[in-house]
DNA sequence: TTGAAAGCGCTAACAT
DNA sequence: ATGTTAGCGCTTTCAA
């Protein structure tokens, strides 16, 4: 049985109104009564219920998070800026996990609606139109995915495959392969969008692969594939599935990068742990997490369209949402997975740069 | 402007105790009352208020999870089968990070005491008592301590520790280094306790190294000591640890298992990856989750003590809760980074189980 | 089986 | 500066 607002009242020999200012106005209230109520208060452990203040105000003070996979080691830095970031603003967060199940996405955003002031999408693979039906229920912030209309923030993953495949073209590959992410990935389709146009321009074959599971076992799983198209190196969607790959090129007894080069993508705490080290392309998650965060706490502040009284008050306040996007900016980590290819030319500037090693040109966010 | 009891009410021509009952108590309308109900709800996109919901019943179906740092691997897989369980029984979320400060935990509890049913406190770092006094505003389940009239999960990290220092003895090693765990980690205390023993009963010295931060940076600074302290062999407090020991231990020239060994705890997903694969005792981290999960709702079905109306209803329901405290197996899995020590007797059977190569005796929960 | 009415804890317009 | 009052969306007695 915790303590009211009316427990409070009572101890202190205020109205309830005051008790309510005391803590929600401040100002409102005279300094003396106000350090006595708050002594009270303090006394009897008193804390504002914020579902029964949310009732009222229209807002709750929580937002949604939404993940593919949880124990996917993509996702544990973004929740954790972004729990960090709303806290400090003073919102809880309710995580959940879509288990890569496009059908769970919906359902768990209108499950979550009413409970909070917003959810974050990340990396949705249900379609834009159910993005934007979900968007008229809740305010949404869009996380590696571009949908317009919708506030979004995203990584840099096309200029990244740019500069993997570029990477590898001046290392003298010719024939690369990519291994592409799930159905219904957003950054799937730009990195493969953004590595065709690079290979060609390059003067490279591209061999799409997939889609794949984005996990350590699809990476593994492509691997004969990989073998079977002939190419001298890959770039993968993601870590993970790089991770997958590494191995599974170990247990055939592939030499990498000597045989075939690898480079991953996001640059999650385990690739650098690999052996070879994995060159991949950084992506600023934890930037990501409190990016969406305030994107969509800065709308929040408006006050929300609420009558306390009918007739009293204005209409829907068509939330004028700035719908900004947010394209952050990733960079290409060049550690040891990848080396010369066949068509290396005998200039030595590549060659030192191709040279095993810690050669890293490395910038965290 | 989403639509409430009363708009369906409305809609569906019957009052709004009828449409809440269609929702709450089914059975008490009218089988054709409520599917007519059920379709202009449908229609509507009505969904019930959980908030206005809790403020009347009391359950918010909500659960607060409260864990040291997401972005440890250690945590990750427990979260996610914690959320998987709570939203099967149809209970939603809130994760919060303390950043291993032990002062945010308390506040945390508190913050989230009203907007919750019960709180999933993991690894906590604060003292006994205060966890007490935390159970007296907000039901509590404790993961990884052991609090007497508190529910609580453990996982034996005591027997952990015994399989481990049997092992590591059993393969000739004389002198053992054990690195310590955080400040206020009963896990950290109850190897400690449970490796002094096991070590005294096999004839081995121990070496108590600590406390240290349980993090990748926290082992690799300890390299240093444990070479001083002249063993041959080390167990650590956590995986993370281990693997940043391995990493130091690396670039100092020092090989494992030849020159030491090292055992850790928890086998999170990346000790599979280090070289040489990391020896380690499995937790279930997953089973805890949902254990913990289970724990709270179980207790969480009886109603609670609450009177719609003055006079009426019982007092307070001493919330008779079965304090019950699950402890989970752990599993020794022997990798490569422990080999014969010193002492090993010239027993063939020793030196088979010792060779370097994959003899793991794994079980997964 | 349904309706009427009270009230969960709190805020906000209004009156004083 | 403080008190009064209505009501947020919902459940739950009680009466019909």
């Amino acid at each position: 049985m915790p303590a009211t607002i009316r427990d409070v009242a009572r101890a202190s020999g205020v109205h309830i109104s005051t008790v309510s200012r005391t803590f929600s106005a401040p100002h409102l209230v005279n300094p003396e009564t106000r350090s006595r109520v708050l002594a009270t208060a303090e006394s009897l452990g008193y804390r504002p219920n914020r579902a029964a203040r949310a009732l009222i105000t229209g807002r709750t003070h929580n937002v949604g998070l939404i993940v593919a996979d949880i124990a996917n080691p993509f996702f544990p830095p973004l929740i954790k800026a972004a729990e960090s970031q709303a806290r400090q603003r003073d919102y809880h967060i309710f995580v959940a996990d879509t288990n890569e199940d496009a059908t769970a996405e919906e359902e768990l955003v209108l499950a979550m609606a009413k409970q909070v002031d917003g959810v974050l999408l990340c990396s949705p693979r249900m379609s834009n139109s159910l993005i934007e039906q979900c968007s008229r229920e809740v305010p949404l912030v869009v996380i590696n995915r571009l949908v317009t209309g919708l506030p979004s923030v995203v990584m840099d993953v096309g200029q990244g495959a740019r500069d993997a495949i570029e990477h590898l073209a001046g290392l003298g590959h010719r024939e690369i392969a990519l291994l592409g992410g799930p159905r219904g990935s957003w950054t799937s389709r730009e990195i493969r969008r953004s590595a065709l146009l690079a290979a060609r321009a390059a003067g490279a074959d591209l061999t799409v692969l997939g889609p794949n599971p984005p996990t350590e076992d699809g990476g593994a799983a492509a691997a004969d594939q990989v073998r079977r198209v002939g190419c001298t190196a890959v770039l993968a969607y993601n870590d993970l599935m790089a991770i997958g790959l590494l191995d599974e090129l170990d247990s055939l007894g592939v030499r990498v990068p000597e045989e075939i080069s690898v480079v991953g993508i996001d640059d999650i705490a385990p690739s650098r742990r690999t052996r070879p080290k994995l060159t991949t392309v950084a992506t600023p998650t934890a930037a990501a997490g409190r990016a969406a965060v305030d994107m969509l706490l800065q709308h929040d502040n408006a006050p929300v369209a609420r009558t306390a009284r009918p007739g009293v008050g204005v209409g829907a306040v068509d939330g004028r949402r700035t719908t900004a996007q947010v394209t952050l900016q990733t960079e290409l980590v060049i550690r040891d997975s990848t080396g010369p290819g066949p068509h290396l030319p005998a200039d030595p500037g590549y060659a030192a740069t191709a040279a095993p090693g810690p050669v890293a040109s490395y910038v965290k966010e």
